[in-house]
DNA sequence: GTGAAAATGAACTAATTTGAAAGATTGTCA
DNA sequence: TGACAATCTTTCAAATTAGTTCATTTTCAC
């Protein structure tokens, strides 16, 4: 057997089984513990496992969940911020519609019992209310995006659009002059519906995503009433926005 | 085994069960305890659990998951092997619905990308499915029951009378000879709606269910194509259920 | 075929992990 | 509170595993 075709079998063989011993390895490719353990060092270097111990793992372990959500510390500080200052925003007892997106979801942590009643196509936004009796949970149904934890598809817009609310809270991947952009052409059509299912409209954009273009347009400037940001966004950009009329909230 | 593997099967253990003595984890894991407490060090320093005298408890039993679902150690063994022995029953690439429930969660534990796709009202399903690209996993609308992440209300009756699936995998609060019943009376119409929309019914119901009588009708013994129980299951109502023509298996 | 280079398996030492036993600490119950 | 049992920490020898080296085998070009 090639020695190429060996290392295959061997990643191959811990897809499945997630950890393999050195012998049960040395046993499946029919070779020595020596030569399994070169061959480790070898994919491990290229980044296709981890050696343990005794043997290997996967890198990537399939047991987890939603990983974004809690694992995403990109800009964690501004997004807690963002998610306060927003949760300050909404009155008791209005009805708010959740985005799905990093941000929205420390929306929903800092909201509490606020809202009587939360709409949200986000599993992540979904489970964080799951144990409350407080606050009315609907979920839109719809197709699980993978790993982002998302509703999406036909079903996810058509019960967007019997529904009804005070506010949105929005994310999107970006802002200009031109508009809101969002980078999943899927999201789009969800997005509209919330838009048009709510009377008030929030966008919560970190500064990152200021005078950056994604792929699909969502709206134009004059559908958002309130922007929050962090201190880091642009200064002119900003004095811009609230030019044209956009209230503009600056969290921290 | 290896250390790697040894602290992720206490991890995924405890998980199941919130608490566990080093006794028994050392007897699950077959290593002395000893070793047990050096990996609970371990763990603990990750943040995955927190040692207690005497063993570990889970450290996040909060609100974000629901992981009361699976925390549900009443006969978690039985549960398991009935939740094995449906995945069993299910063929390769079937469109499956999964019933909300704690047996029916064990079934999904075990299906793992056998189906092609699921539907399911069940938000602890969802979440075992979501970082899954394998398996399309449509989640039905409706507002969360709250406790059991349940999606329950008209939303998800009528999200699930438009869909099809090749088998439901439904759970019940006790049978008889006169039909199924079962407790929560919002579930019933969805879990009619299931019926309607599945070609092949298969209910899982462990022993505590047999000769029970729950609060509402669900449906007759003749909707139902094979049952799935556990060995301590009554075998006179067992073979009276026989020979009304419904498959019966004994997981385990 | 022949020889050089690479790969392999085995032997050996160093490092790590494990299990058991000692004493120290904590929890329980009268 | 005090005594007793259970649990924890520490320690150490034994077992397992890693890393290194070297002789042997295989591979490949000539």
């Amino acid at each position: 057997m090639q020695a190429e075709e060996r290392q295959f079998l061997i990643e191959q063989h811990l897809q499945k089984v997630e950890f393999a011993s050195l012998e049960e390895l040395s046993e499946r490719v029919d070779v020595s513990v020596s030569t399994v353990r070169r061959d480790l060092t070898l994919l491990e270097a290229k980044g296709a496992l981890r050696r343990t111990h005794g043997g290997a793992r996967l890198v990537s372990p399939k047991s987890d969940e939603f990983a974004f959500t809690a694992r995403d510390t990109h800009q964690l500080d501004e997004k807690e911020a963002i998610g306060e200052a927003v949760a300050a925003l909404i009155q008791p007892n209005q009805g708010v519609i959740i985005d799905a997106g990093t941000t929205t979801y420390h929306v929903a942590k800092y909201l509490g019992e606020k809202a009587s009643h939360i709409i949200t196509n986000s599993l992540p936004v979904a489970n964080h209310f799951g144990s409350d009796n407080s606050v009315e949970v609907l979920v839109t149904g719809g197709v699980i995006y993978p790993r982002l934890g998302v509703l999406v598809g036909p079903l996810a817009v058509e019960s967007l659009s019997g529904m009804h609310a005070d506010v949105a809270v929005m994310s999107a991947g970006g802002i200009t002059l031109d508009g809101i952009t969002n980078s999943h052409a899927l999201l789009i059509d969800i997005q509209q519906a919330m838009l048009k299912s709510a009377q008030q409209i929030i966008f919560c954009l970190d500064h990152t995503k200021f005078n950056r273009r994604s792929v699909s347009p969502l709206c134009g400037l004059d559908a958002i009433d309130i922007i929050v940001t962090d201190a880091q966004a642009p200064a002119d950009l900003i004095a811009e926005l609230k030019k044209t009329g956009t209230e503009v909230v600056i969290a921290g």
